[in-house]
RNA sequence: GCCGGAGUGGCGGAAUGGCAGACGCGACGGACUCAAAAUCCGUUGUCCCCUGUGGACAUGAGGGUUCAAGUCCCUCCUCCGGUACCA
């Protein structure tokens, strides 16, 4: 009988089945939102991709592939799931693409997203297609717009002209979050800087609410730590040095932010940055020249050339006037020099050589007194060497000597209050967010200019981005959509007067600020979404993408939606209940896979060669769903063979051989089953799909080591059989749905299966085996009934001929038992 | 430097404080075959001996807590990611 099965057993071929199920699929539109009322919502959600022209690699299947898992199983649980796809279209990427290959950004756009969608279905991502969505489309960044000038009307949005973020090989402006580090986002190359007129969004005005919210988030603790620390919110102090030009009289009030306010009387000298305002007036006319040459000098570095420069010593120049400490009333030198930012603080600083290390490396090299303030115990330990940082008592510290540096910053705080001579402060490491782009490929930003009335919100939206063949980018700073002269010039909305479109378009993270919210309504056309749609399906439930966008999309994502909170739009402040970040398949020369390495592998070649469910299975097999591993090949035939294995057991034993029933083999056949159902459920719960793939395999090695006996288990065998395709289907839809038709299981696909339970008294077996420790040793093992009490487990574990052998006679000390596993015995 | 994460066989990786190495890959041996592929069956952490239902060692290093530690605590090392003159 087994013999004549196999022979006759038609092989595993996945192209046929896939061949055959894609159609019906389709056609029964098993992806599409649900919308039972009575259900409840899931939304999960993959990072919009911008689609580049390289395609999907396995490495992004590490990402689409779980998502898919978790939705299928989400729907079989009986929920409504949201799980949708969109392209990130505008913005540099695809521009720079297009500039590349010489299409036009929007046809690049149209083909490389048609090769995603493509691929997409070949992995068979279960995405609803009817609520696909384009930030490049009209429809979509007439809404864009919309909240540009909703900002704006808060005035959260304006213009200003300043020191820009410049990556020269780029040629473009760059947020801040874009140039951390000094570093371009897109190219890797060093930031300079410009003087540009550009747009930004008031998010410093949400830095705290940033911050404290944070807390409640369901989010890796590394995106929260890099938030928290781009935030980098700081308690301290302003307090204001008198300064005084000995030459003109000239005076000013330098106020100089400190979180080291316990230091102050060992200030002894103070540093303005090269940006700041007032130098010139303030050098005395012997160091004029000395100075303004190196603030020229110091102005025209990078920031990193300042950054590395500052690592082997510190620059600066005496400007020839001094400042009065107002605590102790002490005239101390002022200097200018590079390791001040300008952009942080008041962009100028009290110094304590003492006891900050800068200071210290400075003082130093221009021979400059340190003043010891601060002893950890209270007793001076010298400050020549190197600074003491760390907080301790105050020594010749006027009033305040003798307080701890917790307590005086405090009190000194207070005394600063009652004299008028500065603050206590807050003061964050985060900048405005910078969203003008002088480029072509973006959604124009909704503005007209008018001589009379000013910046002027147009409301006739969408602001059409002209067509333009020539859309190159240049140096002048100017967008390329300056040159479209009949669009730029329009007339005044408020005045009727002439007036001149502003030229700029957003970038490209602003359209993805919002994108999560148009999904639950993404062909809603007088307003940007349905309320009611956006109330019963978001916040996202769960957010899945990679890490790189811990301070630039995840941050702006979260600003946005909690400006639409306060403009009543929205019942929640964040976005994202749960975010999960996939790690990276690295190539299999140890790098990151990308086109121009040429180590990437396709999910088309590996779907050639084993199949749309093996490739599915080994991405969730290969590892952790966080952690970053190395492709292998050899591992894809793992999963490979695996599923020929479930393919031949389950048709072999499709009509076992009627035999005399077995109550041992059924009791057993119980319990792996529910222990498999029990461990799948759970495991693919908690993301941890390569455990619950192992799960599967060793069910499946159980089953086909016992697959002469199938008939000695009766109808038990096929109920089996069915919970096996019912876990496998999320994960391998299509030997599922193919072995479900043959298995003659009732309904149209396994994929609209309820998903299994398991009964908790299944996993209680007859007997156990308990393991006897002497001095937490293994000696033995005993088989006893499962329900043995711990007094009777004690007794038969000592009377065991080993241990008595062991104990040699004399009297345990001491017994652990744990009931259902183990004795140990202290002798 | 600071923040976050991780160190377990030849490899990817499993292990609510309770049998370390599940599952898979690779390798080795065998069956089937004229042969190969595929498939199936074994073996596979290291070492020791009296070769057994044996023993010792083993989760980056060193300490500690515990009857019991990969898991908890302390010190240190290495790697990965982030960030770094933020006063």
């Amino acid at each position: 009988m087994d013999i004549i099965w196999r022979k006759t057993l038609e092989p595993y071929d996945f192209r046929k089945l896939e061949e055959k199920w894609k159609p019906v699929w389709e056609r029964m539109g098993l992806y599409r939102t649900g919308t039972q009322p009575d259900r409840e919502p899931f939304y999960c959600l993959d990072y919009f991709p911008y689609p580049s022209g390289a395609g999907l690699s396995v490495g992004h299947c590490k990402n689409y592939i779980p998502t898919d898992v978790i939705c299928r199983k989400k729907r079989m649980d009986g929920l409504n799931v949201l799980h949708p796809m969109g392209w990130d279209a505008f913005g540099q990427p695809a521009e720079e693409y297009a500039i590349r290959t010489g299409t036009h950004p929007a046809e690049v756009t149209r083909i490389n997203s048609d090769t995603y969608r493509r691929q997409f279905k070949l992995i068979e991502a279960s995405y609803d297609w009817e609520r696909e969505i384009n930030s490049s489309d009209p429809d979509y960044y007439r809404w864009t717009q919309y909240f540009f000038n909703l900002l704006f009307d808060r005035g959260l949005a304006y213009q200003t002209e300043n020191d820009q973020m410049w990556c020269p090989e780029c040629r473009i402006v760059l947020s801040n979050e874009e140039a951390a580090g000094g570093i371009c986002w897109r190219c890797g190359g060093e930031v300079t800087r410009k003087k540009l007129k550009q747009w930004f969004l008031r998010i410093t005005d949400y830095a705290d609410r940033l911050l404290q919210d944070l807390e409640d988030l369901d989010w890796p603790e590394g995106i929260k730590a890099m938030q928290r620390n781009w935030i980098g919110r700081s308690e301290g102090a302003e307090v204001i040095f008198r300064i005084a030009n000995p030459e003109t009289g000239f005076e000013l009030d330098l106020p100089v932010y400190t979180t080291r306010l316990d230091t102050i009387y060992g200030a002894t000298f103070c540093v303005l940055a090269p940006e700041y305002p007032d130098i010139e007036k303030l050098v005395t006319s012997e160091k004029h020249d000395e100075v303004m040459d190196y603030v020229v000098e110091a102005r025209a570095k990078s920031d990193l050339e300042r950054t590395a420069a500052a690592e082997k010593e510190k620059t600066g120049v005496f400007t020839g006037c001094f400042a009065v400490n107002p605590y102790n009333g002490e005239k101390v030198p002022v200097y200018v020099a590079d390791y001040v930012l300008a952009g942080y603080g008041t962009a100028a600083i009290m110094a304590v050589p003492a006891h900050d290390e800068r200071d210290h490396a400075f003082a130093v090299k221009f021979s400059i007194p340190i003043v010891e303030v601060i002893s950890p115990g209270g007793i001076p330990r010298g400050v020549e060497e190197a600074a003491t940082v760390a907080d301790g008592q105050l020594l010749s510290s006027g009033p305040f000597t003798g307080l701890d540096s917790d307590e005086a910053r405090k009190s000194m705080a207070e005394y600063a209050i009652e004299n008028g001579i500065g603050k206590p402060d807050v003061r964050y490491r985060i900048r405005d967010w910078l969203v003008s782009r002088q480029r072509y490929w973006g959604a124009p930003i909704p503005i007209i200019h008018c001589e009379k009335c000013g910046a002027v919100p147009d409301r006739n939206l969408p602001v059409i981005l002209p067509e333009m063949d020539d859309f190159k980018p240049d140096d002048s700073g100017r967008s390329p959509l300056a040159r479209a002269e009949e669009w730029v010039n329009t007339t005044c909305p408020e005045c009727g007067g002439p007036a001149r479109r502003d030229t700029d378009t957003m970038a490209g993270f602003v359209c993805s600020s919002w994108y999560f919210l148009r999904f639950a309504s993404p062909h809603e056309s007088g307003r940007p979404f349905d309320p009611e749609a956006v109330r019963y399906w978001l916040p996202v439930d769960l957010y899945v993408g990679g890490a790189e966008h811990a301070v630039m999309h995840l941050i702006y994502a979260r600003f946005w939606t909690k400006v639409m909170y306060d403009e009543g739009m929205l019942d929640f402040t964040e976005p994202f209940s749960v975010l999960k970040n996939q790690g990276m398949i690295i190539g299999a020369d140890g790098q990151k896979m990308s086109k121009s390495k040429g180590n990437i592998v396709t999910p088309d070649e590996m779907v050639e060669k084993y199949g749309t469910d093996a490739l599915r299975l080994y991405i969730l097999f290969m590892g952790p769903f966080e952690a970053e591993l190395d492709w292998s090949e050899e591992g894809i035939a793992g999963t490979y063979r695996f599923l020929k294995r479930v393919w031949s057991v389950v048709l072999e034993t499709a009509e076992p051989q009627p035999m005399e029933m077995d109550e041992d083999f059924i009791v057993e056949l119980r319990y792996n089953t529910a222990r498999t159902v029990k461990k799948v459920t759970e495991d693919v719960n908690s993301f941890a799909f390569n455990t619950a793939v192992a799960a599967m395999m060793e069910y499946v090695n159980f089953l086909s080591v016992n697959r002469e006996r199938a008939g000695a288990a009766g109808s038990l065998w096929k109920d089996s059989i069915r919970k096996l395709l019912v876990l496998m289907a999320p994960m391998t839809p299509f030997i599922s749905d193919e072995l479900w038709e043959r298995m003659n299981f009732p309904g149209d696909t396994v994929t609209q299966q309820e998903w299994p339970c398991w009964d908790e008294d299944d996993l209680i077996l007859d007997s156990v085996e308990i393991v006897i420790q002497v001095k937490g040793k293994i000696r033995a093992r005993m088989r006893v009934p499962s329900e043995t009490g711990a007094d009777e487990l004690e007794k038969r574990a000592l009377s065991l001929d080993r241990i008595e052998e062991l104990l040699e006679g004399s009297e345990p000390r001491r017994v652990i038992v744990v009931p259902g596993k183990l004795v140990n015995i202290i002798p």
